[in-house]
RNA sequence: GGCGCCAUCGUCAAGUGGUUAAGACACCGCCCUUUCACGGCGGGUUCAUGGGUUCGAAUCCCAUUGGCGUCACCA
C-alpha cells in the first residue's frame, strides 16, 4: 500500500521571503506534486517576540508569485489544522507532559539566568533530571515556573536516514537535554515541529543542512512517542559570493536576496523561481534550463538534489530572465516594462511601443529600462574615439567630412516622412550614390545622435524616436564639436 | 575548540571503476548585422592535496587541507 507523500513548508512569520527558504519551499512542492502528493503551509510563530504583523499574508502572497500552490494550510483548508502554531498551544503542553510521564522529559525548575553562568551543561543543570518527587510537588504547589526538557541518552550513539547524505549518526552525549516546552509555555521549534509533522503525517521533511546536528534529537522524541520517523532530506544552503571573493550563506549583505527584492529589482518571479529550482537540483536526463512549473514538477526527482552548497550567481538569473523576456508577448512586455521606465518627455511616450520592441531582446532585467533609454532624453557628452570602428573603416575624420551632408540630406525630409523605413530608403540612396560603406555612413549618424557607443536600435531606429528637430539639433551639435577639434 | 556536513571549469553542473570529463551562465575570438542585442561557430591546464585499493580511480577507502554548519527557554 502507498502512502501519500506529504511534505510541509514551515516558515516563521518574519516578514520577508529569503531566497533560499522560497527553495526550500519549491522543492516541498515540486516533491509533493511530482508524486501526487499534497504540499501543506504551517506557520511557526512560537516566538512571540519575533511576531511580524501581516506576515502570514505576506508569505501567501509571495508563494502565490511564484505559483506555489498549498493543498492545506491557513486559509487553504486541510483536515490536520489549525496550521498556525499559535493555535495549537494545548497540543504540546498535552503531549510535552506525556513525555515527562513516560520519564523521557523532565520538568527543570533552574533559573535559565543562573544557569547560563554555570554552564557545566551548557545552558542548564541536568541535576533536575533526578528531582525528588517531593521536591516537585513542593515547586508545583508553589507555581514556580519550569521547562520541560527531553532526558538524552548519556551515551550511545542515534543514527537517522537522509534520502541525500544517507545514515549519520551522533553521538549521544553530543546531545543536550533541549527544551521542549519554554516557561512561557511555548513549545520550542523542534519540539513543536515533530508533533505537527507527526499529526499533520507529514512523510517527508525538507528543511536546511544546518538542522543536521539536531535531527537525532528529533528522532529520539518520535521514538519515545513510538512514532513512525519520517524521511529526511537535508538541503544544501545556497551561499552568497562575498566581495573579498569568499561565500556565506547567502543574506542580505549579498544585496537582493528575498523573492520580493528580486521582484522589484525586476526579475520576473516566473525566471526567479526557474532559476531557484536550477540552484542545488538538476534535471539530469535533459540540458533544458527553461521550466514552467509544470515541466518542473514533471522533471522533479529527490536523486537530481545536490548535497553541496550553490552560489547564487545574478549573471545565470539575469540569462534566464532574459529568455522569459525574448519569448513574452509584445503587449505583455509594454505593460510590465511600463513602470520601470520613469518619466518620460511626450515624443518618447509617442513612441513607447517601439522603444519596448527595441529594448525586450536587449534587457536582462526591467529595472535597466529607464538608463537604457536615458540618452534618449539627454545626449550625452561623448569622446570623439566613438567614431572609431575598424570593422566600418569609421574614423573621426570621416565622420567629419560626411556629417554635413548627411545633416544636409535630412533636413529636407519632410516631418511627415520622418519614419525609420523612409529615412533608412533615404539614406541608403546616399550611401550607394556614394559609394561607401553602409555600416560607415549608420555608424557616424548613430553615434552623433545617440552619444553612446552601444544603444538599443540603429542609426535610423534612433533618429525617427527622436523626431527630426531633436535629431538635427543633435547632429548639428556634435558636428560643431568635432569641428572644434 | 568539540561534533557534523561538503569538495568536478570563475559560477550552476552531468558523471556512480575504463568518457576526447557533457551542457548552461559568464568571459574571449570569429561570422551575421544599420551599432548593441538576438542568432550561428569556435576557444579555456576543471576533477583540492597526499596516500592507498585496482590491470585501470573524478568515481571506492584513509589522511590532510579548505569551506560551511551546529553547539539558545530563535526558528
Amino acid at each position: 500500500m502507498n502512502t501519500t507523500v506529504r511534505t510541509r513548508f514551515a516558515p516563521s512569520p518574519t516578514g520577508y521571503m529569503h531566497i533560499g527558504n522560497l527553495r526550500t519551499a519549491l522543492y516541498g512542492y515540486l516533491y509533493a506534486k511530482s508524486q501526487k502528493g499534497d504540499f501543506v503551509l504551517r506557520i511557526e510563530d512560537t516566538d512571540r517576540s519575533r511576531y511580524v504583523a501581516d506576515a502570514v499574508d505576506f508569505i501567501k502572497r509571495t508563494l502565490e508569485l511564484a505559483h506555489i500552490v498549498p493543498d492545506e494550510g491557513p486559509g487553504f483548508g486541510g483536515d490536520y489544522g489549525p496550521y498556525v502554531q499559535s493555535e495549537r498551544m494545548d497540543l504540546y503542553k498535552k503531549y510535552a507532559e506525556e513525555l515527562v510521564e513516560k520519564g523521557a522529559a523532565y520538568r527543570c525548575f533552574c533559573d535559565p539566568d543562573e544557569n547560563h553562568a554555570a554552564g557545566e551543561f551548557g545552558g542548564y543543570d541536568r541535576t533536575c533530571r533526578d528531582l525528588p518527587a517531593d521536591v516537585i510537588e513542593k515547586h508545583l504547589a508553589d507555581g514556580d515556573p519550569y521547562v520541560i526538557r527531553q532526558k538524552m541518552p548519556l551515551s550511545g550513539e542515534t543514527t537517522f536516514f537522509d534520502v541525500l547524505h544517507g545514515n549519520i549518526t551522533i553521538k549521544n552525549e553530543e546531545l543536550e537535554d533541549q527544551v521542549l516546552l519554554k516557561r512561557d509555555g511555548m513549545p520550542t521549534y523542534n519540539f513543536a515541529n515533530v508533533i505537527d509533522d507527526h499529526l499533520m503525517k507529514i512523510t517527508h521533511i525538507m528543511r536546511g543542512a544546518e538542522f543536521i546536528t539536531s535531527t537525532p534529537k528529533y528522532t529520539l522524541l518520535y521514538e519515545a512517542f513510538g512514532w513512525e520517523v519520517p524521511t529526511f532530506i537535508h538541503l544544501a544552503p545556497v551561499m552568497g559570493k562575498n566581495e573579498d571573493g569568499t561565500v556565506s550563506k547567502l543574506s542580505k549583505r549579498h544585496g537582493a536576496t528575498s523573492f520580493e527584492d528580486l521582484v522589484k529589482a525586476g526579475y520576473l518571479p516566473e525566471a526567479i523561481t526557474n532559476y531557484v529550482a536550477l540552484l542545488g537540483w538538476n534535471p539530469k536526463t535533459t540540458n533544458q534550463e527553461i521550466f514552467s512549473m509544470e515541466e518542473l514538477i514533471e522533471a522533479f526527482r529527490l536523486d537530481g538534489l545536490s548535497k553541496s552548497p550553490a552560489v547564487f550567481d545574478y549573471d545565470k538569473l539575469g540569462w534566464i530572465n532574459g529568455e522569459y523576456l525574448k519569448k513574452m508577448d509584445e503587449a505583455e512586455f509594454e505593460k510590465l516594462a511600463r513602470p520601470f521606465a520613469g518619466d518620460l518627455p511626450d515624443y518618447l511616450e509617442a513612441h513607447f511601443g517601439t522603444l519596448a520592441a527595441l529594448l525586450k531582446t536587449r534587457l536582462t532585467r526591467l529595472s535597466d529600462f529607464a538608463g537604457e533609454i536615458a540618452f534618449l532624453i539627454d545626449q550625452p557628452a561623448f569622446d570623439a574615439s566613438f567614431y572609431e570602428n575598424k570593422r566600418n573603416k569609421v574614423t573621426p575624420e570621416k565622420a567629419k567630412e560626411l556629417l554635413p551632408d548627411m545633416i544636409a540630406l535630412l533636413e529636407e525630409v519632410p516631418e511627415a516622412d520622418w519614419t525609420n523605413d523612409a529615412l533608412y530608403a533615404k539614406l541608403n540612396d546616399f550611401i550607394a550614390e556614394r559609394e561607401i560603406k553602409k555600416g560607415l555612413a549608420m555608424w557616424v549618424l548613430r553615434i552623433a545622435a545617440a552619444g553612446k557607443l552601444v544603444t538599443p536600435g540603429g542609426a535610423t531606429e534612433i533618429l525617427s524616436i527622436l523626431g527630426k528637430k531633436n535629431s538635427l539639433e543633435r547632429l548639428k551639435k556634435s558636428l560643431a564639436s568635432l569641428s572644434a577639434m
